[in-house]
DNA sequence: ATCAAAAATGTAAACCTTTGCATTTTTATT
DNA sequence: AATAAAAATGCAAAGGTTTACATTTTTGAT
C-alpha cells in the first residue's frame, strides 16, 4: 500500500517517524501536522480526524527537541535542590513535578550537595538542555549561576525562602519567623537552658535564618544563650543521636530545639535510649513537620513547614512567567507555618519559677 | 569593535550567542567550534585556546538540543519511579543522578504513583524529549510503554527487583529472598505467632514478591499463617502505628514482618505509645534498612536493600549500553541483600518450646 | 449564485548544530 | 628540501520542526 517513497528520510532517529511522514499518510503538509499538535483548534475537524489516525497508527511521537530549535519552548523546567536524598525535599520536589506534569511540562532535577560551585554547573547543564524556566532552593546562589540565567532571561524562582536574591521572586517561609515561633513555645513553658543543635550555617542561609530565629527569641526573653549549648550537629539521624546522648549524659539542658525534625527525631530516640523520659525530664521541638513527626513517639512539637503548598506554588508561578514573557513584576510570596504542639514539650518543671508557680 | 554584521540572527534565542559568534570572534568556521566541544583533542592547541577564550567572554553554551538533531545523543536520561518522596526510593534517586552527572548527563525524573498508565504517558513525554536511555523501577509495565521503547531501540533497564521483565536488563535485589531471609531469622529465634504488615500487592510486585517470600519461608518451617494475620497497611508510618496499635491491643502476635522500614517504624512507636517492650514482648522486622532504621530505638532488624549501589549500577549499565549500540547482551544484575540484626527481634520466650529450652 | 472576508492549508526558509567530504596545513620520512 | 602521509580545518548539506507569507477553501451575506 505505502509506496516507496524514495524522497523518504533515510534512516533519521532509527528509523522513527517524523511529521512529514505523519502528514504524508493523512495526505496533507507537514505544515499542518505541525500545527494540529500545536494548536487543534485551528485545524478543521475532518483533517484533525485524518491526522490523529495518521499519528496513532505510526506510533508517532514527536521530536520536542526540533521545535525547540525554534526558540520556542522546550517544555521542560529545571529544578535544583541541594539534595533529594532527604524527607526536607522530597515533598516539595514530588509537588513540583506533579504540578509540572498537570501543565504538560517535565522536570529535570538535579542537586548539588550544598555545594554552590556545582549549582553553577548544573545550571549550564540545565541551560544547554534549554530549560524553560528554574527553580533554585535557597538564598545563597554563586553569582555565576544568577547571571547565567539573568543574560538568557531564563525565568527564575527561588524557594524555600521568603526573602530572596533581589531580583528572583522567592516563595517560601519565613525560616527566621519559624524558628523564633517555636523557641517562643519553649520559653512559654519555662525553660531557660535551651540547647541548639544546627547544621554548619556556612553555605545554608536556611539553616541560618533559623538559627537567627532562635537567638533572636531567646534574647528578647532575655535569655543568654551560654557558648557551649550551641552544638553543631548534621541533618542525620544517627550523628544527632550520638550527640543528643552526649550531651544528655553529661549536662544535660531542660530542652533541646533542632535545626530541623530529623535532628529531633534523633534526639527523641537518643533520649529514649538513655531512659530519659520526654517531655517530663527535657523538651524536644523540631522544625520541619516531617513525614513521621506526628506519628513518632512521643508526637513531636514542630513547625509545619508547607512543602508541597511551596513545590505546588512555584511550579504554578513559574508557568505563569512563561505564559506571559513579560517578567515583569517579581513579588515574593511568602507561605505562612504554624506551630504544632504535640507530645514532646512540657512546662519546665525544674525550674525555680515553675516550682513556685506548682507550689503557689 | 564588533561589526553590525548583516547576517547575523534576527533575534534568535533571545540573543544568545551561537556556535557561529564563538567561531568569528575566534577567526576559525563553525565546525572547528563544533569539534572543540565534542572532542577537543582533535583541534590544534593554539586554535584551541582562541576558541576556549572567544567562548568564555562571549559566555557562550551550548544548545544540546540542535546536536540531538543530528541523532546525536542528548545527554539526558530518564528514570521512573512511583514515587519520590518516600525514604524507599530517595537514595536510589540521588545514587543515580550523581552516577549521571559524573559521565555528564542529565536526568530527568518523574514519579507514577503507581499508577501504570500514567508511567505510559510519561515514557510517552520522556521520549518526546529525545532521552538516550530510561530506568523504569519495578517490574510491572503496561505493555504500551514497554513497546514504544522498544519501537524506537532505547536502551532500558529495569530497577529494583533481581528477574524482570524479558528483554529488559534488570538491575537489583532479590525481594523474595530478601523477604524469605528476614523471616527465617524470626523463625530461627523461635516464632510461630506471626502478623504480617504489607502494602496492597496490585500494582507492586516488590510488595507481592517480597510477601511471597514471607510466606515460603513460613510454609517451609511448617507454619500456617492464620488468615487474620495478614494484614494491609499502607507505605505510611502513621497508618502503620495505629494499625499496629489496634493489633497489639486486641491479640497481639509475638512478631510482626513489615512490608518495609517505615512500616516497621510505625509499629515500633505503636509499640512504645502502649508500653509494651520491644524486642522483650514483641519482636518487629522491616525490609529496607532506611535512613533511620538504625538510629532509632530499639534499632531495627532489617534487609539491607543496597539502593546506593542499585541506582549507581543502573547508571552505569545503561550508559555503557549507550556508548557500544549494540544492545544485544541482556544481562540481569543481582546485588545481594543481606539481613541486619539489630535490637528489635528476640527469642520468643512466650513459645512453648522455647520455655522447654530454657527450663531444660 | 456571487463576492468579500475569514479560515484553513501549503510552501519554503529558518532554527543551531553536526558531519561527510574537500582542502589546507602540519608532521614525518627520505 | 621534497614528498607522502597524517592531521586540522573549512564548506555546505542535513536533521525535524515551526512559522511568515502565499494560496486555496470555506463561510456568510447579499
Amino acid at each position: 500500500m505505502n509506496s516507496p517513497d524514495p524522497k523518504r528520510r533515510s534512516r533519521s532517529r532509527k528509523g522513527a517517524p517524523g511529521i512529514l511522514d505523519v502528514a504524508a499518510r493523512a495526505g496533507v503538509s507537514g505544515a499542518t501536522v505541525s500545527r494540529y499538535f500545536n494548536s487543534p483548534d485551528i485545524v478543521r475537524l475532518p483533517t484533525r480526524e485524518r491526522i490523529e489516525k495518521a499519528a496513532r497508527e505510526l506510533g508517532y511521537i514527536r521530536d520536542r527537541m526540533a521545535g525547540a530549535l525554534h526558540g520556542k519552548m522546550s517544555g521542560t523546567v529545571g529544578l535544583v535542590v541541594p539534595t533529594i536524598d532527604n524527607a526536607i525535599f522530597s515533598e516539595l520536589i514530588e509537588a513540583f513535578s506533579n504540578e509540572l506534569h498537570l501543565h504538560d511540562r517535565t522536570m529535570i532535577i538535579a542537586s548539588h550537595n550544598y555545594d554552590l560551585m556545582r549549582e553553577v554547573s548544573i545550571v549550564r547543564s540545565l541551560l544547554e538542555r534549554r530549560i524553560d524556566g528554574i527553580a533554585l532552593v535557597g538564598r545563597d546562589h554563586d553569582i555565576a549561576a544568577v547571571e547565567m540565567l539573568k543574560v538568557r532571561a531564563v525565568p527564575t524562582v527561588a524557594l524555600w525562602n521568603s526573602t530572596g536574591v533581589p531580583g528572583i521572586p522567592t516563595i517560601g517561609t519565613d525560616n527566621f519567623q519559624s524558628a523564633f515561633d517555636i523557641t517562643q513555645h519553649l520559653i512559654d513553658l519555662k525553660h531557660r537552658d535551651i540547647a541548639l543543635l544546627f547544621p554548619d550555617t556556612h553555605s545554608n542561609d536556611r539553616a541560618r535564618d533559623r538559627k537567627r530565629g532562635v537567638l533572636n527569641a531567646l534574647n528578647d526573653a532575655g535569655i543568654t544563650l551560654s557558648e557551649h549549648r550551641d552544638y553543631q550537629c548534621e541533618y542525620d539521624m544517627a550523628s544527632a543521636k550520638q550527640l543528643a546522648m552526649d550531651v544528655l549524659r553529661i549536662d544535660a539542658p531542660t530542652a533541646f530545639v533542632c535545626g530541623n525534625d530529623v535532628i529531633a527525631h534523633g534526639v527523641i530516640h537518643g533520649a529514649i535510649r538513655l531512659g530519659i523520659r520526654i517531655p517530663e525530664d527535657v523538651s524536644v521541638v523540631g522544625i520541619g513537620d516531617f513525614r513521621g513527626s506526628a506519628a513518632i513517639e512521643p508526637p513531636l512539637t514542630t513547625v509545619r513547614l508547607p512543602a508541597r503548598r511551596i513545590g505546588q506554588s512555584a511550579a504554578r508561578i513559574l508557568i505563569e512567567q512563561l505564559q506571559r514573557s513579560d517578567a515583569s513584576q517579581v513579588c515574593d510570596t511568602t507561605i505562612p507555618s504554624h506551630v504544632i504542639v504535640r507530645e514532646s514539650t512540657a512546662l519546665n518543671t525544674s525550674c525555680a519559677e515553675t516550682r513556685n508557680i506548682r507550689e503557689g
